[in-house]
DNA sequence: CTTCAATTTTAGATTTGTCTAAAATTAATT
DNA sequence: AATTAATTTTAGACAAATCTAAAATTGAAG
């Protein structure tokens, strides 16, 4: 049940792209891990040999329950690390992911559960992402960007795709953080902007780009609240 | 200034031995790090090639400067990440080696510096081994075992060096613990056992074979306070 | 000073993960 | 349907780290 690396990598890359599409391409995965697409061939084999994956050759693949497992494991370790580094570190949020794509490795089991008890049980990483549980359990939100939202839903915004300083200043400048929550009040079929409206605030106007570029979840709970 | 993790094992290992002799053996090194000396000599190449090490062959090895800061600063991220685990994650003592032998090999700087702060810069790991400083600089104290003592110098218990459930036992049974501080009032020549004498508590005696597994370091501070 | 044993190094293989360049397959266009 | 383009796989090579077995060197004993 130990894995090395680069397969940890591998199964985490293979898992979030096929997230979006079912079926994970070649090229995809290797653009996602800045590697050539025969290097990614080469690991496909290793991967179905190893029965982590469903691949037929030419056809695409995706992870079977083991490697999801499997990679949901690396994940949880990834986000309470990055959890960690943040909260107790005292790291910027956009300064933990390549710290946390090492320490993602580290193999012991029980330095993950104590570390997540340390923690206190973190439901969300420092980017708005789901930690999974002990169990593997991965809370299930919608998550879509802002542009794909209809009107008057209450959403709270998880993430961001781009985070250059220039795509922070905007949010920064309009109050949004993660974990804020808004929602769209007006759409403007002209140049697709957007009205939207966070509780104790005057309604403000985003651009298309910077929309496209606001991750939001939406729970059950949240949406349907009364 | 970044090396796999392999090399930086074998600088530690090499780190290590050379403390006790002035050069090391390719067997020692072997033995130490649980491989062959074939791999010892092909890694010897690599890392005399990387100008870390003197080493002429046939001739035993020791670092030169480069291997020293090296290795130092492998050395400074273990013991830091010990501390972290016995005193943040609630660890044993005798748990956190192994866990500690992966943690070592995370790259970033930032973090073990963050790291040190967040754990208020601790001087000595759980096993009484003193942690280099960010400069590297390694407190140098004089550690011998018990057995090899004088008479009515205090010394404080730093580590033990054969850490089985057994040893601890009878460690446990006596008060003995890291930080102890103790001092020999008498050596029995007939089975080389000692009489010695932890402030207030009865004099209690240990065997020879008890007391070579007793490591104790004295400051000068410590035996020439007034 | 030989001879033998222990230590150390070399020679040659193996495993893992990666790459480039070429071939095979699939998809898209005329 | 035939040609072209894109994608994917194979073939062959390479670097890093390890191993075994054999050769070289050193050191100890006789
Ligand atoms: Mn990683
Ligand atoms: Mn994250
Ligand atoms: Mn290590
Ligand atoms: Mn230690």
């Amino acid at each position: 049940m130990k894995y090395s690396v680069s397969k940890e990598n591998h199964l985490k890359a293979i898992f979030h792209l096929q997230q979006e599409q079912g079926l994970v391409t070649t090229n995809a995965l290797a653009a996602a891990l800045r590697t050539r697409p025969a290097s990614v061939t080469d690991m496909l084999k290793k991967l179905k040999e190893q029965k982590l994956l469903i691949y037929e050759r030419y056809k695409g693949f995706k992870l079977n329950t083991e490697g999801r497992k499997a990679a949901v494991q690396v994940i949880r370790k990834h986000r309470l690390w990055e959890y960690f580094l943040v909260k107790k570190l005292q790291f910027g949020w956009d300064e933990v992911h390549d710290i946390a794509e090492e320490l993602e490795h580290i193999s012991s089991r029980a330095l993950i559960d104590r570390l997540d008890a340390f923690l206190g049980h973190p439901e969300t990483d420092p980017h708005g992402d789901p930690i999974p549980d002990s169990q593997g359990r991965l809370q299930v939100r919608r998550q879509t960007c802002l542009a794909d939202l209809p009107l008057n839903k209450t959403v709270q915004v998880s993430g961001v795709a781009s985070q250059t300083p220039e795509m922070m200043e905007v949010l920064q400048h309009n109050h949004i953080r993660l974990g804020t929550r808004l929602e769209i009040k007006k759409k403007f079929p002209f140049d697709d902007s957007l009205e939207i409206k966070v509780r104790n605030r005057p309604p403000v106007t985003l651009s298309a780009r910077v929309a496209k570029n606001v991750l939001v979840t939406y729970d059950e709970s949240l949406t349907e609240r009364r």
